[in-house]
RNA sequence: UGGGGCGUGGCCAAGCGGUAAGGCACGGGUCUUUGGCACCCGCAUUCGAAGGUUCGAAUCCUUCCGCCCCAGCCA
């Protein structure tokens, strides 16, 4: 990806991993997989387990599967197959033709059904779902057996075939495997292994009517593929001895290894699909992608490059620690990235005027203006200068605190690679607010450099206001107003979390930006064209701020920022 | 209090018996035509707690405390 491979820091899975290849288990080989279900959008939390299991297998020379868990048609939707898909492959892996779904196994899922029925190790309960939760047991006292866990062979045989044929109705019955009903694990109390769902499925259309529960598809089809290590999170950790009770049982193919890792959790938002789901149907948001989500639509759409994305993930580890990481983390990430690659330009979100008065009317200079500061190749660009300008109204105060050195009358500043300018003149409207500046410039400072040696505390960002172009700017910011959002988070929604800025000026050589090219506008953070834009009606979305130390000096010196 | 898992600075996270890496955040400074970037300095006598073993413990043993997960015909 960048040349020289950055060696990834270890952790407690590629412990294991590299043992298993030093030892020669599995001959080794090193075949992981990212196993979603279609019922969602993907977001940074899937983005951990893409990297890991993507991430391990090229560092270990071995490959990764891409699985549809694809085995509740109730909840799944081809519109979320098309998403996930597009989303993996923006994050930058490649699953080449191993592309596979649970429901290619049902087959021989239905088989060994059949052989564990046979086994006696299987049998078909026609309690109903109530009954088999009444009679599971609770956290501390056992479950009770079903009367008909004792049924012949021959008569589960049957009746499960009949389950297939479609001869009874969803509900009537399920097929349990015969475990311990006394199990301190629940998940061993005679679990159910498939049930009847009379719908059609975006694959299997109506070829099925009983499918298998994720305990029962899960390990086998890792088995089936030659899954060598099946990383999962900390909440499948009670289903493991499930997970190797039916590879023990069951002729597989070979014998995956299931490892858990935590999932993660990320400050000032939720994760879960359920929350982000509610947030989309309650129009709390503008949809999946809106670039508030943490879903990787969401952050492709606020700006975030893949590149970051990557590096974050893998900055964060992974451990079985149930963790929150802080999200100025990620947005660390996207700024150390878009630092080194985003053109910088000039834009005011704010517009104040200025009028130079020595400058003479009608007159347009081009001057010379650096792309990226971080990387020469970048080049220069030139951008107009003239008598009527724009500058950020939070650049002027009229009557400055100690530490502002930014615009105020008879202070000098410089404009970016442009003049030194004095501010000599304050016009107001009858509400006595600041609408325009009146200034002089220096035309010995062109450029930006006094020769006589001159210093200046300030570099304002400016736009040539007959030039600028109009843009409307999406400022977003987090979603919620606490750490930990929590189960109330519809309560902790941040009102602040879209402001929209209708008419910002910037300078003309954004006219023909594409949607979705990132840049930084000096001083104020990098943003991106919307997919929203068009040539009469521009749009671009912040993605972050830059750091800025005057807002925490502003804070800690009690100053408000102007509005 | 059935079972499983986890507890290292504000947030992540190394460490695996030899005397607490690193990153983010934070504070201070240098530099600066972005109050950006870069660079420098600071930031846990202490590893959930208490005992114990040992010349030596975050690492081993006890006990205790706290947090998370499990009672879907969801994944």
């Amino acid at each position: 990806m960048n040349g020289v491979e950055t060696k990834l820091p270890p952790n407690f899975i590629s412990t294991i991993v590299a043992e298993d290849v030093k030892s020669g288990k599995h001959g080794g080989r090193v075949l992981t997989r990212f196993p979603p279900e279609p019922n969602g959008y993907l977001h940074i939390g899937h983005a951990k387990s893409i990297c890991l299991n993507f991430g391990l297998a090229s560092e270990f020379g071995g490959l990764c599967n891409f699985r549809f868990d694809d085995t509740n048609p109730g909840k799944e939707e081809i519109e979320y197959v098309d998403s996930i898909m597009n989303d993996v492959r923006w994050l930058g892996f490649d699953w080449d033709e191993r592309l596979f779904h649970a429901s290619d196994y049902f087959e021989q899922l239905y088989k060994w059904a059949l052989d564990l029925i046979r086994d006696g190790k299987a049998f078909v309960d026609s309690l109903s779902a109530d009954e088999i939760r009444e009679t599971r047991g609770t956290l501390t006292e056992p479950g009770k057996e079903s009367p008909y866990r004792n049924r012949a062979v021959a008569e589960n045989l049957d009746l499960f075939q009949k389950m297939r044929a479609g001869e009874f109705e969803d509900g009537q019955c399920v097929l349990r495997a015969r475990i311990d009903m006394a199990s301190p694990n629940l998940n061993l109390r005679d679990p159910v292994l498939y049930r009847i769902r009379k719908m059609s499925h975006w694959r299997t259309g109506d070829k099925w009517c009983i499918y298998p529960m994720y305990d029962y598809a899960h390990g086998q089809s890792d088995a089936l593929e030659g899954i060598t290590h099946s990383i999962c999170t900390m909440e499948y950790e009670d289903h493991r001895p499930l997970y190797d009770w039916f590879l023990d049982n069951i002729n597989v193919p070979s014998r995956p290894r299931q490892i858990e890792f935590a999932r993660l959790n990320l400050s000032y938002t939720v994760m879960s699909k359920r929350k982000l789901l509610r947030l989309v149907r309650e129009r709390k948001v503008a949809g999946w992608d809106d670039p508030r989500m943490p879903t990787l639509a969401g952050i492709r759409r606020r700006g975030y490059t893949p590149e970051s994305i990557r590096a974050f993930c893998e900055r964060i580890g992974v451990g079985k620690k149930e963790s929150t990481v802080d999200l100025a983390f990620l947005e660390y990430s996207i700024r150390e990235d878009l630092n080194l690659k985003a053109p910088r330009v000039m834009g005011v979100l704010n517009p104040l005027k200025v009028v130079i008065e020595n400058y003479p009317e009608g007159q347009t200079e081009y001057l010379d203006a650096i792309n990226n500061p971080e990387d020469p190749s970048a080049g220069v660009r030139q951008v107009p200068f003239s008598r009527e300008l724009y500058v950020e109204r939070e650049d002027f105060m009229e009557d400055p605190p100690k530490k502002f050195y930014r615009l105020s009358p008879g202070r000098e500043v410089r404009l970016r690679y442009a003049y030194f300018i004095t501010c000599t003149g304050v016009v107001k409207n009858d509400k006595g607010e600041v609408v325009e500046l009146r200034c002089t410039y220096d035309s010995a400072t062109k450029g930006g450099d006094s020769p006589d040696g001159r210093k200046v505390k300030a570099t304002l960002h400016w736009v040539s206001a007959p030039h600028a172009i109009d843009a409307e700017v999406r400022l977003y910011d987090k979603l919620f107003t606490e750490p930990e959002p929590g189960d109330d988070f519809m309560e902790k929604l941040n009102p602040k979390s879209l402001e929209v800025v209708e008419a910002a000026k910037l300078e003309p050589s954004l006219e023909e930006a594409p949607p979705g090219s990132r840049y930084q506008f000096e001083r104020l953070g990098y943003f991106c064209v919307d997919q929203d834009s068009t040539p009469s009606r521009r749009v671009f979305n912040r993605t972050v701020t830059l750091r800025d130390t005057w807002a925490k000096v502003m804070k800690a010196e009690g100053i408000s920022p102007v509005k």
